[in-house]
Parts: structure tokens; sequence; C-alpha cells
RNA sequence: UGUCCGAUGGUGUAACGGCAGCACUGCAGAUUUUGGUUCUGUAAGUCCAGGUUCGAAUCCUGGUCGGACAACCA
């Protein structure tokens, strides 16, 4: 099956309201029914899974209407972005499965064609170099609910403004001591059309135009034109945007840009319970050391997600299901679990392996025989190959998957009981021992059915529960790193004063154990996708080395007898 | 007390004036050599008040609640 950015869900019938525009502008030949998209990320930090929705709408958007998808970097703020972002971010893209054909375009790349703009902005009489201080620039602008007050430079000649943004543009004056503005309305209710700033002198290298330029535009300014040069149609962004759309649509009014001109269209970011998805929290957590880094397997982060175990697919198959709509949401992380497990159930190979080990003798079993006993690799696919388990007389089982004193419905392994070793034999618990001091069970003793061996069974007998193993003797140790989400509460944001986000952090979101695996567990490279049979998914993690595997936990398998065991303890 | 946006089960998302549907979650059952998967069933919703209409989640008016906006960030 291709990984590459196919629609998952080919029966999606009803549109959301983008794809109603869409449409509309698509009957009506609007742009002669191109439609042309972008995903523009600001290249100062890692993407999250906000942006996988995104970019899998925008990508989306182009591959359902045959249109096209740019790459678009917006590094119009030299401070804070480099190269170290721009490279992760492609690599996240690609790797979500999209390809934006070499059209990978970055806002720099216009800076002279911006340049012009504003020139000829200044030449209309709509713009103005204004020398007011930061301070003093904030303090006019008014408040949303007071007008501002007009810069005493909003009426320079045309020629004193032109003379003044050369002079910034080549460097004659020192940071933050002149401006460029837009000349629109300082009365305006939408603070945004309060003369916003269209050039800050930043003396100060840019990852790509390194020394060319000590004025950079703002994003307002940037953005749209950036958009109309690259033929844009739908300028799809989020929510926060709105109030910016009359601005955006002012400068092309301004720029005498009637054909061809791109429309921005809002919708909601995306939210997920049990995690933070603010850039400046993804950094404070990064730079705080909560987390090992962008790519700790907790972070929502693609990067983090991928470490996780979660495969493209998993995370395009979400992106459409949580839709696509202008209301504030916050999606249930049991609904990215969800899409995880279905592609994982379907390509995860299988494994057996203890996590919390108890020793298990089976009595009647020869000393000195190593059986081979088989499973497949995949159950769930029709073409599966088969792998050797070896299988001896004493063994590991799960310390859970015992009981001396069981429950009614507990189907695993207590005294007297039978239960069948998976892929092998029935075996029937005759006794235990226990440390004297502790009480612990140190050894659980059981006989077998020599007939009931997997795949020849004539025993006859039927049993409620199947466990897994693992042959001491061959066992694999392991490393598994067993994650969990990393806050305590749906909402970490929602805390009480003077406390923040980072109170209510899961202090146990990794734990890490040793394991024990069945040998064909050593077949498995970094990256690799494995279940654990009865356990969870699993992925090999690049600090694997030759001697030792490290096992991060994805996500655990769903257990409706952790449910039966919870509803219990709430009954006592 | 400004402008803009929004409000449908627990969580998301459909409906384009005509039977409120789908998914996740929950619950119950069937199947199962993974208490997994699969399958079946089930519970749960139109913010409020008026109006228009034969008929309103949908249109209108007024409220209520929530969000965005006052970086030389994006």
């Amino acid at each position: 099956m291709s990984d590459k950015g196919k629609s998952e869900d080919s029966s999606h019938t009803s549109l959301n309201f983008i794809e109603e525009i869409i449409e509309s502008d698509i009957s009506n030949n609007k742009n002669d029914g191109r439609i042309h998209t972008r995903f523009p990320p600001e290249p100062n930090g890692y993407l999250h899974i906000g942006h996988a929705k995104s970019i899998c709408l925008n990508f989306g958007i182009a591959e359902r209407y045959n249109g096209k998808c740019n790459l678009r970097f917006d590094d119009t703020n030299p401070t804070t972005e480099s190269t170290e972002y721009v490279d992760s971010i492609k690599e996240d893209v690609g790797w979500l499965g999209f390809d934006w054909e070499g059209r990978e375009y970055y806002a720099s790349d216009y800076f002279d064609k911006l340049y012009d703009y504003a020139v000829y902005l200044i030449k209309k009489g709509k713009a103005y170099v204004c020398e007011m201080s930061m301070e003093d620039i904030a303090n006019n602008r008014g408040t949303p609910t007071r007008p501002g007050k007009e810069s005493p430079w909003r009426n320079s000649s045309v020629e004193e403004n032109l003379e003044l943004f050369t002079k910034m543009r080549e460097g004659e004056f020192p940071n933050g001591s002149k401006v460029l503005r837009a000349k629109i309305d300082m009365a305006s209710p939408n603070m945004h059309l309060r003369d916003p700033v269209l050039y800050r002198i930043m003396h100060t290298s840019h990852h790509r135009t390194a020394g060319k330029w000590c004025i950079y535009p703002m994003y307002d300014w940037a953005h749209g034109q950036s958009d109309y040069i690259e033929r844009i149609t739908h300028s799809v962004c989020t929510l926060e945007f709105e109030v910016h759309r009359p601005l955006y649509d002012w400068f092309l009014d301004a720029l005498d840009i009637f054909e061809n001109r791109p429309r921005q269209i809002e919708f909601a970011r995306l939210n997920l319970t049990y995690t933070v998805m603010s850039k400046r929290k993804l950094l404070e957590l990064v730079s705080s050391k909560i987390v090992s880094g962008w790519d700790d397997p907790r972070m929502p982060t693609i990067s983090g997600l991928r470490r996780r175990g979660y495969t493209p697919a998993s995370i395009r198959m979400f992106s459409e299901k949580v839709g696509v709509a202008k209301r504030e949401n916050i999606i249930d992380m049991a609904l990215l679990e969800h899409c995880c497990r279905e592609d994982l159930n379907k390509i995860a190979s299988r494994a057996m392996v203890v996590m919390n080990p108890v020793k298990l003798i089976i009595n009647n079993y020869p000393d000195d025989t190593t059986e081979e006993v088989a499973g497949k690799v995949n159950p769930e696919d029709p073409e599966t190959m088969m792998r050797i388990i070896p299988f001896t007389k004493t063994l590991y089982i799960e310390r859970d998957d015992f009981m001396e004193d069981p429950p009614k419905k507990f189907f695993r392994l207590s005294p007297g009981k039978e239960v069948r070793l998976k892929y092998a034999y029935i075996i029937k618990c005759e006794s235990v021992v226990k440390d004297p001091e502790t009480g612990e069970i140190t050894e659980i003793h059981c006989t077998y059915d020599p007939d009931s061996r997997s795949g020849q069974d004539r025993s006859n007998k039927k049993v409620k529960g199947t466990i897994q193993w693992v042959s001491i003797e061959h066992a694999v140790k392991a490393e598994a790193r067993l994650y969990d989400r990393l806050f305590l509460k749906e909402n970490p944001s929602d805390v009480e004063e003077g406390k923040d986000f980072k109170d209510n952090i899961n202090p146990e979101s990794l734990k890490i154990v040793e394991c024990y695996g069945e040998p064909s567990i050593n077949d498995f490279k970094t990256g690799s996708k494995v279940q654990f049979e009865r356990n969870g998914y699993y992925v090999v993690d690049k600090d694997s080395t030759e001697e030792r595997l490290v096992f991060n936990r994805t996500v655990t398998l769903r257990d409706s007898w952790a449910k039966v065991l919870k509803n219990m303890e709430k009954k006592a």
C-alpha cells in the first residue's frame, strides 16, 4: 500500500466549510478554476500535531481538487529563526507523506518585491516612516474600546518618506529608531487597521539572506503578498488571524491587485486533551529538561510522535476524523490513540514479551528438551510469515497473569486452574513456592497436557485464558520505556493562581523496565513496529545498540480486564 | 464596556426550511489460541426567549455563554 498522502477515507461525502467555498469557487470559475494552497510555517520551532492537521488540510485540498500546495517558510523574523528548524520541518512534512514537488519557498525570497511594493505604497501616500519609539507607538495605539492617536509623522511628504525609507534600508539608523507604517485609520475598531507596522529595523543576519537586509517585513505585510506572488488561491490559516483579514484585503486593494487575489480563510486550530500545543510551552518543556528534547516520545511534536511509534497513516487518519470547522475544540486523546491502534494492528509484527516476570516450571516436561513452536508474525496479514519460538520446561510468565485467590471473572492462571500458553500447551497450576520472608511468589509449578499442543490439539480441553510466555534460557533481555500521557489534567493549563501548566505534569509519564522477549525480537531494527502480545504496541528506539534493544511503548492495547478491575475497585 | 467569530450527545463533526446522522468514548452481548481484532446492540444532543413559516438545528430579532484582537512575534 502506498504510504503517500492519499486520502484515507474515500467514502468522504459531506464537505467541510472550506471545501464548500472551494467547490463554489470552482463552479464560478474563480481564478480560472485553479486551486493552490500553501503550508506556511515559521522556522522557529518544531512542528506538532496541530500543524499536522494544517498540513493534511492544505495538501489534502490540493490533492482532492487537482491543485498544488507549496511549502513556504514564513521567515521574516531572523532573531528567532534558523535552518535547524527548516530542516526538521521539511523532514516532518515529507514523513507525513506529502510532496511539495520542489515548491519550497521562503518569504525571504520575496524581500526585494516586498520592498518595491512598500515603495509603491509610499508613493500612493498610503505608507509613512514613523520615528516614534516602540513604547510611544504602543501607547498611541489606543485600546479596543478607545481610538488611537495619529503619529506626528503621519503626514510627512512622499519625498521625505521615500528618502527615509531608503536610508532605513541602507542601514543608516539603529534598531528601533524608525518603522514604516501603513496609513489607514487610527480610530478603527479593528486594532490591526490602526496604522500597522510594515517594516522594522533589525541589524541581524538572516538564515538565508545573511547580511543583505537590515529591515525586515512584518507578518501581515509579508504574508498576503507572498500568497499573491505564489498565485495562492486559498490561504488557509487559524482563527486568531480572523481579525487580520481586513488588513490582508486592504493591502491587496492598496496595491491595486484585482486579478488572482488570494483569499484568507480561517479554521479552528487543533487542541488535544492531556497535552499542550503552544510553541512557547513546548519550548519550555524542552528547555526546562522536563522532556529529553523536541523528539521526546511524550511530546505532541511530529518528531515526538514519530519516535513514539505513531505512523504517518495514523496521523493522517486522525486529521481526517477531527474535522474542520470554526468552533473552538478540544479533541479527546482517545481518538488519536484509536487511529494509532487501527493502523498498527494491521502492520505491526507480533512478539511475546514478559514485562514483570515470575518463574513457571512445568513439572512433567522433560528437562533437556527444547521444542520449536510457531506463531504468525501478524495474524491480520493474510500473507504473514511464521516465526519460531523455543519452548522449554522453565519459563517466565507475566506476574499479573497469576492470582492465588482470583475473583470470579479472572480467566488466567490460578491454583488448580488451566490456561493455554499461547502457541504451545495447556497447563494446569499445581502449586506455588513463596519467599518465606516476603511472601512473594517465586515459582509457579504446573503440569502440561502433551495432547494439547497448538495446531495439533487432541485434548478436547477448552480454556478461557491464553497467556504469553518466554523460555528463560532463550529470553532476550531488552529495555522497555513505558510512556504515558505527559499531563494529569485534560487541560493542563487549567491551574489555580500562582501555578502553571508544569504543575500538572504526570510524574509517571515514563517508566523504564527490563523486559524478556522471545528470540525473534532480535530481528527488529530501529523504527520497527511491534505488538507485544496482550500488552501494547512498541517501536524500536534509536537508542538501541547491538547489545541491547530499547523499545518505546507507543500505546497499550485496549484492556477490558483493566476496566473490570477498575469497576470492582469502585464498588468496593 | 468596541470590533470580529462561534454555540448540535461526554468529545468531535454532519444537516443547506422537511425523519437530528456519523465517528470516538461509555455500557451490554457474540466471535476469538491476544480480556486484542472483528461483529451486533444500546445510552446520550440542537444555549435561552420571542418572531417568520404548514413546518426551524437551519431564517429574523433580542439575550446568554465562550473565544480572538491593544509585539517593531507569527
